[in-house]
DNA sequence: AGCACGCCGACT
DNA sequence: GTCGGCGTGCTC
């Protein structure tokens, strides 16, 4: 009876599981029972070793411990607790649950997402050469010789590398083979990848620490007179220096290796390795050594007030206006009181000068996190912002996952940038967002900045769910540039030197240059994207289904869209006017840099777009060598407008206007506004007011009077108004759904099944599909739909569902089966 | 993402 | 009749 009951109890309580969450793609977490031995290692946030499949092994991240035996399935034990304390915050969790529910992802993929690699360990089977079996080649096939071949040489391989060895992915069944001739066994093998970093000190045996001894040993040195050397510079730098690296000891002796061996190998010199930091240890200072203008200080005070009634806070400060000065400030404040604070910004590889500003300011608290950072300096500040050693992070989107003990503010620098959003790996998070919803759960404060807030932000500011503060006098009271049209119509463009800038153009340049002042020259578009205009009333031919401005094509000598695919004859006359006075369009920045050096030869010229940029620091010199003066004039991409503020530049020149009022995206006048403003906010600082010249046709276009006001306020309110007029329910959201498929049609019967299916549900939201799109990548077609209704949490949970269901319901069908779907969810 | 299983065509 | 190519589905 005893016994009986014993096992009862044992069966029912004493099994403890833990639901884990694996690097994987996989619809529901899969849970594992925990051995007696670990019960005391794990919690949430603790890393397991599980085995999954037949023989692979990760390292999951546990989620939540219980009691329930999962119904109908044989549980798997943990193999191992790898930590021994979380690695990361509950808090992180709920962001990833709220992530993967939102943006329609697994955790799995948003542990992929937010984990240093060198925390995502896996296994990797590796086959070993058996030394015990003699090798029969005659028995071997051709692919089974080429395996054991190599392994007799290098006696162990990875999977991978076998993959190269047969030049096929099919290997597995070659290995099987080969395990059954006992020519080799395998067994899996978990890569702990992170090693600190050492570095090398030398000292003194402690013998001739008596100078006696010492002098006795120099003075009767016979043989070896570069190892005396050597040792006399070691002494040398010991004495001025304290510690000595071997590393700087052999540079400055300039002596090898070797002679350094053979004074270990006489015992005269020691070696220590020392763990170091990666990441340097600056100190930690503050040096506010500038004081706020009036506007900049009556900011500061009307966001500190904003922060006690709104979750987060809008900073609208025309470009110019010092917003950085103001969070310098900010973060000092949050510094002192000994918490956290997060300063997020698009792409930080490219804003070298907010890093050195809070450098400057703020010493060794700030720390940077970007994707450029190799995994073992991330692993190392993961850990330093756990401990709460690093008080502020200074980051991509990534860097909202670090593990944060006490944040309590977070700065979303430019919030309006696209680059926020991530786009092609799941999660597709959207980083601006994330931070707000992970701010209302650790309760800390959201200070979103911009010059072009974002139409939802700016909405979300004016309708008083987030506070407002604005900022719309630059720094010194500088005027904010002026934007004059260059009216391409009435000015020809210069046929005998430049095919681009008009004479008018031509001339405000060099007055410019004469002044001494630099020029940015902004033309979207690399390479070669042509479009055509009428000259005569500035028609651009637009496609029927997407009302997006359409490309000419010269090898089909067509007129393409480049959203739904579908081709166009070449228009001969204009289809607004009818005149025959239709202009291609046809140039980027390397044909602007290359015309600019035969107008202006005399004048440095550089460019800088992603085909000019391609190191780390190929982008830092180019900013370098522009702020020395070294370059007069810079041609870019959108690139030069990424946090980029230079004290010397006077004008700004937009060759091509009509390429951005004309956008190729359905948020055309969002985009160009943003654009023009950006990019019109270089001009001008320190100096006196800046210029901006913009050439186009299309001079009437409604966005230049808004644009030469910089009313932002203007173009938001007829924006919103054009947007009620298309049926876009203002500040909603849209789900973008992407089927694709090898084949065309099946891919776009996918999409038709799938949008009736919607449709069916839910008629009075689903405006789709709104742009029916087909493109071509790497052989396969995607089509996609856009999903838009208003925002509102029951109906985004139930539409949700309803994509759920009607993915299901596609798959189905036979030949629908391989249909890849993906989901995308956005404010609009 | 791996890895097994199972269906179908090519070949002893 | 078997081998192996590849598509499909599951992983606690």
């Amino acid at each position: 009876m005893h016994t009986n009951s014993a096992v009862l109890f044992n069966e029912n309580t004493s099994f403890t599981y833990v639901d884990v969450i694996v690097p994987l793609y996989l619809k529901n977490t899969l849970t594992w029972f925990v051995p007696s031995q670990f019960h005391n290692g794990i919690a949430v946030g603790v890393r397991v070793e599980v085995q999954i499949g037949k023989s692979r092994r990760y390292a999951g991240i546990i989620k939540k411990i219980h009691q329930d035996k999962p119904a109908n399935i044989e549980v798997k034990p943990i193999l191992n607790v790898l930590d021994d304390r979380p690695i990361l915050h509950e808090d992180q969790l709920k962001l990833w649950a709220w992530i993967s529910k939102y943006y329609m992802c697994t955790e799995g993929e948003v542990m992929i997402a937010a984990l240093p690699s060198h925390l995502k360990l896996s296994s990797e089977t590796v086959v070993v050469f058996n030394p015990d079996h003699e090798v029969d080649t005659q028995t071997l096939n051709e692919k089974e010789y080429l395996v054991s071949e190599a392994l007799e040489i290098r006696s162990e391989l990875k999977i991978s590398e076998i993959q190269k060895i047969l030049d096929s992915n099919h290997v597995y069944p070659v290995i099987k083979q080969l395990i059954d001739k006992r020519i080799c066994l395998v067994f899996e093998q978990m890569n702990e990848t992170y090693k600190a970093k050492t570095e090398t000190y030398i000292h003194l045996n402690s013998i001739y620490h008596n100078e006696e001894v010492l002098e006795t040993l120099v003075n009767s040195w016979s043989k070896a007179p570069k190892q005396l050397d050597l040792l006399l510079s070691f002494l040398h730098l010991q004495r001025t220096q304290g510690d000595v690296l071997k590393s700087a000891l052999l540079k400055k002796a300039n002596a090898s290796p070797a002679v350094f061996d053979g004074l270990v190998a006489k015992d005269i010199l020691k070696v220590e390795k020392r763990q170091v930091d990666r990441l340097p240890n600056l100190p930690k200072e503050f040096n506010i050594n500038f004081r706020l203008s009036v506007a900049q200080e009556t900011a500061l005070m009307q966001i500190q007030e904003s922060f006690q009634q709104f979750p987060a806070t809008l900073l609208h400060g025309v470009t110019g206006s010092g917003k950085t000065m103001v969070y310098i400030k900010l973060l000092e404040q949050f510094i002192k009181k000994g918490v956290q604070s997060l300063f997020l910004l698009p792409e930080i590889a490219l804003t070298s000068q907010i890093i050195r500003k809070l450098r400057d300011h703020l010493g060794g608290h700030v720390a940077i996190y970007h994707s450029k950072f190799n995994m073992s300096e991330r692993l190392e500040l993961w850990h330093k912002v756990k401990s709460g050693e690093v008080k502020v992070v200074l980051g991509a989107r990534s860097a909202l996952f670090l593990p944060f003990s006490k944040l309590e503010f977070i700065i979303i620098d430019e919030e309006h940038d696209a680059s926020y959003k991530q786009q092609d790996p799941a999660p597709r998070y959207n980083a601006r967002d994330a931070a707000i919803f992970y701010a209302g759960l650790v309760n800390a404060k959201v200070l979103l900045g911009s010059a072009t807030p974002s139409l939802e932000t700016y909405y979300n500011a004016t309708t008083h769910k987030y506070g407002l503060v604005k900022l719309s006098e630059r720094f010194g009271n500088l005027e904010l540039p002026d934007i004059t049209t260059i009216d391409l119509k009435l000015e020809a463009l210069d046929a005998g030197q430049s095919q681009i800038f008009a004479p008018l153009t031509i001339d405000s340049i060099r007055a410019t240059l004469d002044k001494g002042r630099q020029i940015i020259i902004f033309q979207n578009r690399r390479g070669y994207s042509p479009y055509i205009i009428c000259n005569t009333c500035s028609w651009i031919p637009k496609c029927t289904n997407c009302d997006v401005s359409l490309n000419y094509h010269k090898s089909s000598n067509k007129l393409h869209c480049h959203y739904c695919g579908s081709t166009y004859p070449l228009y001969k006359t204009c289809g607004n006017c009818g005149n025959q006075d239709l202009l291609q369009k046809n140039f980027g920045t390397e044909h602007i840099e290359e015309n600019l050096e035969t107008v202006f030869p005399e004048q440095k010229v550089a460019r800088m777009d992603t085909d000019s940029i391609k190191g780390k620091h190929s982008h830092d010199t180019l900013i370098k060598q522009f702020e020395e003066h070294k370059i007069d004039l810079l041609v870019g991409t959108q690139m030069v407008v990424k946090g980029l503020d230079f004290d010397n530049v006077g004008a700004v020149v937009i060759p091509d206007g009509d390429s951005i009022l004309h956008f190729n995206d359905f948020r055309v006048n969002e985009r160009a506004f943003q654009l023009i403003e950006q990019v019109s906010g270089r001009a001008g600082r320190k100096n006196e007011h800046g210029q901006v010249f913009i050439q186009l046709r299309d001079t009437n276009h409604p966005l230049i009077e808004k644009l030469q006001k910089h009313d932002y306020d203007a173009f938001y309110n007829t924006e919103i108004q054009e947007r009620q007029m298309f049926f876009y329910p203002p500040f909603s959201r849209i789900i973008n759904v992407q089927s694709r498929h090898n084949d065309a049609f099946a891919s776009k019967e996918a999409m038709t099944i799938f949008c009736n299916f919607i449709r069916q549900q839910y008629p009075q939201f689903v405006f789709g599909p709104a742009q029916p799109v087909i493109n071509k990548v790497r052989n396969q077609y995607i089509f996609e739909c856009m999903l838009k209704f208003q925002k509102n949490r029951q109906i985004i949970d139930g539409i949700k569902s309803a994509i759920e269901t009607a993915v299901v319901e596609v798959l189905n069908h036979p030949h629908l089966k391989r249909t890849i779907f993906t989901v995308d969810v956005d404010p609009l």
